[in-house]
RNA sequence: UCCGGGGUAGCUCAGUUGGUUAGAGCAUCUGACUGUUAAUCAGAGGGUCGUGGGUUCGAGUCCCACCCCCGGAGCCA
């Protein structure tokens, strides 16, 4: 047996191939199977006179999907995708398939969620899938490089990160368990150990969000540095992100091909990207007409009325303590903002990373629990970092969905996850 | 939770001011075809019009309630 993708190397050999039939085209004494095997397509071209009749019974029964065999003498020609095809000789049908779901036209977005076991099969959802899985694997290399060390947080956790109310909560032996909406404050427990570290896994969020840039379950990856500061992480995040861009233009060419995105502006994005201090983001958003007044976060309209400025991703930093979370770092130069960065991607993706430098100071972080109302007895441990050797340190959460969305120039991100949990969606 | 759009064949949709037996394309089945690229051509089968109630001689169409889906807002990555 040969792989599909390797096709080329076999040109006027008789080979066997294994796989999945996409499509058919037939023809009365003349049909076309076109199999996939994982690897890619292959035309199989049968003739009715130059085959057995138990092979040419048997193309009659490779419906759509179904797992066949083939033998045949592999050829160039320009009329079969891919550039090479399958003169075959014999077929046979291991299991034949019942009538597939999904036919090769436009499906409404419910139906095919509804089928996503069988859809991850279709070619822009493998393209989309092996994009994110290049993302992810150039997000470890990336940070294996740079000397960070992996740690693997908890998904069920006794204490919160950010904001109660979001929480997915579980029973755990008669105890309240919550599923971790991040692992930033674990992180930040190794980074003395490391130095320099990150986790990578899901996170949970029960908010009631039912928008394109929003799953209950998704992917982060939270990089953490010991003795970094505010500017050193925004350095950082845009070496990283901009070598994920590079990376995915490399190696998955093909792929972004299937997708049709327009990859001219990705090609742009390498760093510095421009900065703008939430404070003059505000001003500027007042001159173009918004209602924003400061101390509001940002709304969705107004991140797609700055970064319609730039073709790079665009920070806005140190946003006022009130719209951002009681881990953040005062800014001594205006001490009504934190040191904190949110990374907006172009093309109106949003919001691809939140960052910040974390807040040091031992009496300063309980006085933020205790305005904040959250319960100072679980983040006991959290304050004891503080304690044992403080120490500067920044780090930031980069959403992989999102990510692979704006790379791919998808339009949904619950079509960059194999399997999306969404508000009412928790099969297949 | 709020605002907007929608639910008719397996799928994607059309369906006029309420009016005879609810339509099309694709898919399926049957037949034709030796180079197709979502092949083409001919024919056939396929419907609890989201659910419940109401108005009417008559409801897919009008009214009320509910359910579900999509998009957006808020919140966030």
């Amino acid at each position: 047996m040969v792989q599909i993708r390797d096709l080329g190397r076999h040109v006027g050999e008789t080979v066997g191939l294994v796989g999945w039939v996409e499509t058919t085209r037939s023809h009365g004494k003349v049909a076309f199977v076109v199999l996939r095997d994982g690897t890619g397509l292959a035309q199989c071209v049968l003739v009715k006179k130059q085959v057995g009749e138990t092979t040419w019974a048997a193309h009659e029964g490779a419906t759509q999907e179904s797992v066949v065999t083939v033998t045949g003498e592999v050829r160039a020609d320009d009329r079969a995708p891919g550039g090479f095809e399958i003169a075959v000789s014999e077929m046979a049908v291991l299991a034949e398939a019942e009538e597939y779901p999904i036919q090769p036209k436009e499906h409404g977005v419910d139906f095919l969620l509804d089928h996503r076991h069988l859809w991850l099969r279709s070619s822009q959802q493998r393209a989309g899938l092996r994009v994110r899985a290049e993302v992810e694997q150039a997000i470890h290399d990336f940070l294996y490089d740079r000397g960070f060390v992996r740690i693997d947080t908890p998904i069920l956790t006794g204490s919160i990160g950010e904001h109660a109310g979001t929480l997915f909560e579980t029973d755990y032996f008669g105890e309240k368990a919550y599923l971790a909406q991040t692992g930033q404050l674990y992180v930040e427990a190794a980074c003395p150990a490391f130095g320099k570290v990150y986790c990578f896994g899901p996170t949970f969020r029960a908010e009631k969000s039912k928008t394109r840039r929003h799953l209950t379950e998704f992917w982060m990856v939270e990089p953490e540095v010991a003795f970094a500061d505010s500017d050193e992480n925004m350095r950082l995040q845009e070496d990283f992100v901009s070598y994920i861009v590079e990376r995915s233009l490399e190696r998955c060419a093909e792929e972004l091909k299937v997708l049709e995105r327009d990859t001219s502006r990705l090609e742009l994005v390498r760093p510095p990207f421009p900065r703008l201090d939430y404070t003059e983001a505000v001003e500027r958003l007042k001159e173009k007409g918004s209602e924003i007044e400061w101390g509001a976060d940002l709304g969705a309209p107004d991140e797609a009325v700055l970064t319609e400025e730039h073709d790079l991703p665009l920070f806005v930093h140190n946003y006022p303590k009130s719209a951002k979370a009681f881990y953040m770092k005062e800014n001594p130069e205006d001490t009504r903002t934190v040191l904190c960065d949110d990374l907006l991607a172009p093309e109106g993706y949003g919001e691809i990373i939140g960052g910040s430098q974390r807040e040091d100071d031992l009496d300063r972080l309980r006085e933020r629990i205790r305005e904040e109302k959250l319960p100072e007895a679980a983040y006991s441990w959290y304050l004891d970092l503080r304690r044992y050797g403080t120490f500067p340190h920044s780090g930031f959460g980069l959403g992989v969905e999102r990510t692979v969305a704006w790379i791919t120039g998808r339009h949904h991100i619950r079509e960059m996850i194999p399997f999306p949990r969404l508000m009412n969606r928790l099969f297949p």
